[in-house]
DNA sequence: GGTTTAAAGACGACTGGTCTAATTTGCGTT
DNA sequence: AACGCAAATTAGACCAGTCGTCTTTAAACC
């Protein structure tokens, strides 16, 4: 019963989710996300092996489903690469907008957190932001290609700072709980692309 | 008594500080740090009210002392406002690239951890960024000033989006235990201000 | 039918933050 | 100088909660 078995695997997964994005790794409990899922506890070892294993195998989830969402925003679809581009950071500021600037991204959410406490799950992260960050520099050099991005940086920096930008402004919006700090971003990404604002 | 017994508060902010910055905030128990400040489990409560509290002040204190040293940084000393201006981008990274890509800023370490957990931490993080921020906007004010610097972004926006960039920047940093997420933040910083390379 | 796979949850050893009660300390008064 | 009192400090118990283990029970497959 391979499906069955994986889907319990992944539902613990995607209760544990949003649990987790909005307690963080460490303050949440087994036995909360095992109670959500209406999982026995006995049964989480034998999906994983610890907890520590179970955080990297959620965050690897996470960025399965994720890089699914930003090919579907960034591939060619007729659209000039530079719309595209910007509509991944629309998208951004949106998504946090529309929750309450509650982040749905569990590399923001648990980068340092975690990072110093497991190396499975820090690898996990790494991996992930790095493969995000790829696919945006992929997009950044179509639209040099095309011509609809006329910044004079290269590609791979431009998307890896404007990354880290939206990385912070996602963490300052956090402790703010206004959209400022993403607005902010939004103008200095138009600015460093040369797009008019 | 007063001195004594504001030194012993302060010993045990400055005992937890490389602590929580290593493990972050709940993952580190008031055991180890009563025990590495040496005092006893007993004494807590006589300083702090709670543990939540206590985190709220170590944030505060923090900013406090950090402020100071950015001050130093940032104010005129006949150098170019421009120049002081790098200068604090160059001693973030210096400072992560030193000590094995430990960031030693509360803020960056706490942000995602402790925002959705604390409403006293969150605005001690919440108040202390904007500060700094603050800061580095008159720098750059003072650099449009003095012709320094070019850029013709809004000061505040400048300042904002490029506290933001370091800020995503270190968690990368920490991601990756390598100093590449902040030679490109730097790159950018630089284009982003309209500086020669 | 027999063997692997999954579910179940009690249990252990331990740590968490918190609080009350006891102790110590220091000072002012006699 | 000695006393007493109040404040500062400490000790340790407390219970809820942690992760992980282990044994027993049920299910599913060949």
């Amino acid at each position: 019963m391979k499906p069955i078995r994986l889907n319990i695997r992944q539902h613990i997964l995607d209760t544990a989710k949003p649990i987790i994005l909005g307690k963080g790794f460490v303050a949440v409990g087994l036995n909360e996300v095992l109670q959500a899922a209406d999982v026995p506890k006995g049964s989480f070892y034998h999906y994983f092996k610890s907890k520590e294993l179970f955080g990297e195998a959620l965050i690897a989830s996470y960025f399965e489903d994720y890089l699914v969402e930003v090919e579907l925003l960034l591939k060619p679809n007729g659209q000039s690469a530079a719309s595209r581009f910007m509509q991944y950071w629309n998208g951004w500021l949106t998504s946090l907008a529309d929750k309450d600037m509650q982040c749905q991204c569990l590399a923001v959410k648990l980068a340092g957190e975690v990072s110093d406490l497991s190396e499975a799950m820090r690898l996990a992260l790494h991996h992930g932001t790095d493969r995000v960050i790829d696919r945006l520099a992929q997009c950044v050099e179509e639209g040099r290609a095309d011509g609809s991005l006329p910044t004079s940086l290269d590609a791979a920096v431009c998307a890896e700072t404007l990354y880290e930008m939206w990385f912070g402004a996602s963490l300052l919006t956090k402790l703010r709980r206004d959209p400022s700090a993403l607005e902010s971003a939004m103008r200095s990404t138009k600015h460093l692309l040369g797009l008019s604002t």
